[in-house]
RNA sequence: GGCCAGGUAGCUCAGUUGGUACGAGCAUCCGCCUGAAAAGCGGAGGGUCGCCGGUUCGACCCCGGCCCUGGCCA
């Protein structure tokens, strides 16, 4: 009954409820939580990444939380790492690891064979700064010219994506993999749960959880963070609800504005998990307001 | 009651001196994503142009009437 490497993931979008389920089945398990949230990883951001609370936390062991300053870039690669990590180290003192998060690229980093082949600040630096002097066709046909395949899968105007090429080009000689690898776990005995929510629902759901960050006083955790040096880092000011807060507080929108921006940038945010995380072929999807929730996610583990 | 402005995509609006609406932004739906994935990039659907009648070969654009909205005046 017992499967000494078992591993779980929770997976949903956000507002489906996927840390509650995660607790349920840590307790059940005798399990641990490991964090797969971008920006649950962040100190201070509390309220507006919706982190569980401190009695949830409580309850049960919770890894890979607050783990990084708001000035600090996340990045996926290390990232993987320190989840691999945290879960081997859950597996050697016979804890069953419960993987949550809505972040779709981290919860594949950590499960699949993904591997990232390195950065190099100065040699993207290099390739920014040709972006900017040649603009984005020349810098695509460069792509082209160094890496055909690549640069057929990628589009011209994605900036981003055609500078990232050429570093990791650079960096090992050899040609980028512009698409994601299959759906293949590293893990041996990898069971993926998805919360499945209607839209009408879920639309309901994420205008009531904003309606209660703002009362929870979401504008005054921005404002805290915002002097603590949020703006000064590349991700986490990037954040839903982060970002739109900045905004009203730099004077560029009223409040109202960034609270409905916030409501509309959640909803295509969740829209947009929950396609990705259908397309995982692996993932078993339950109703996120089944009365045995916790019941029917934990026959599907012990199978 | 009178005058003025306006009624065009779900929303906010552009537009045509009368010839099948180049529409735009936002929203919606969908696709891509390998060191910013709460980020980034792309595609699609959607309109009997307020209603009725007239003029015209032809009207969303002209004329008449009506309805609705906002403002001003009584």
């Amino acid at each position: 009954m017992s499967v000494p490497d078992r591993v779980v993931s929770v997976v949903g979008p956000t507002a489906s409820g996927k840390s509650s389920l995660a607790v349920g089945l840590a307790q059940r398990l005798g399990g641990e939580i490991v964090n797969a949230d971008s920006m649950q990883l962040y100190r201070g951001m509390d309220i507006g990444t919706a982190k569980p609370s401190v009695e949830e936390r409580a309850s049960v062991p919770h890894h890979l939380f607050d783990v990084l300053d708001v000035t600090e870039p996340a990045a996926v690669a290390e990232f993987q790492g320190q989840a691999r990590a945290a879960i081997a180290d859950c597996l050697a003192r016979g804890a069953t690891p419960v993987l949550v998060g809505g972040s779709a690229l981290y919860v594949r980093a950590v499960v699949d064979r993904l591997d990232f082949p390195g950065t190099d600040p100065q040699v993207r630096d290099h390739w920014k700064a040709e972006l900017a002097a040649r603009g984005p066709e020349a810098l695509h046909a460069e792509l082209a010219r160094r890496d055909p395949a690549a640069a057929a899968q990628i589009l011209p105007t994605n900036d981003r994506r055609v500078v990232r090429a050429l570093e990791v080009i650079d960096l090992t000689g050899e040609p980028f993999a512009a698409t994601m690898p299959a759906y293949e776990s590293v893990f041996e005995h990898l069971t993926m749960l998805g919360l499945d929510v209607p839209r009408e629902v879920l639309d309901v759901r994420l205008t009531e959880r904003v309606d209660q960050m703002w009362a929870a006083g979401f504008v005054d955790e921005v404002r805290a963070l915002r002097d603590a040096g949020l703006e000064d880092g590349p991700t986490a000011e990037r954040a839903i609800g982060y970002q739109q807060i900045l905004a009203f507080l730099r004077g560029e929108t009223t409040e109202a504005e960034a609270r409905e921006a916030t409501v509309t940038g959640t909803r295509k945010f969740a829209r947009r998990q929950d396609r990705l995380f259908r397309k995982d072929p692996r993932i078993h999807w339950l109703p996120y307001d089944a009365p045995d929730l916790v019941d029917r996610a934990l026959a599907i583990v012990v199978g």
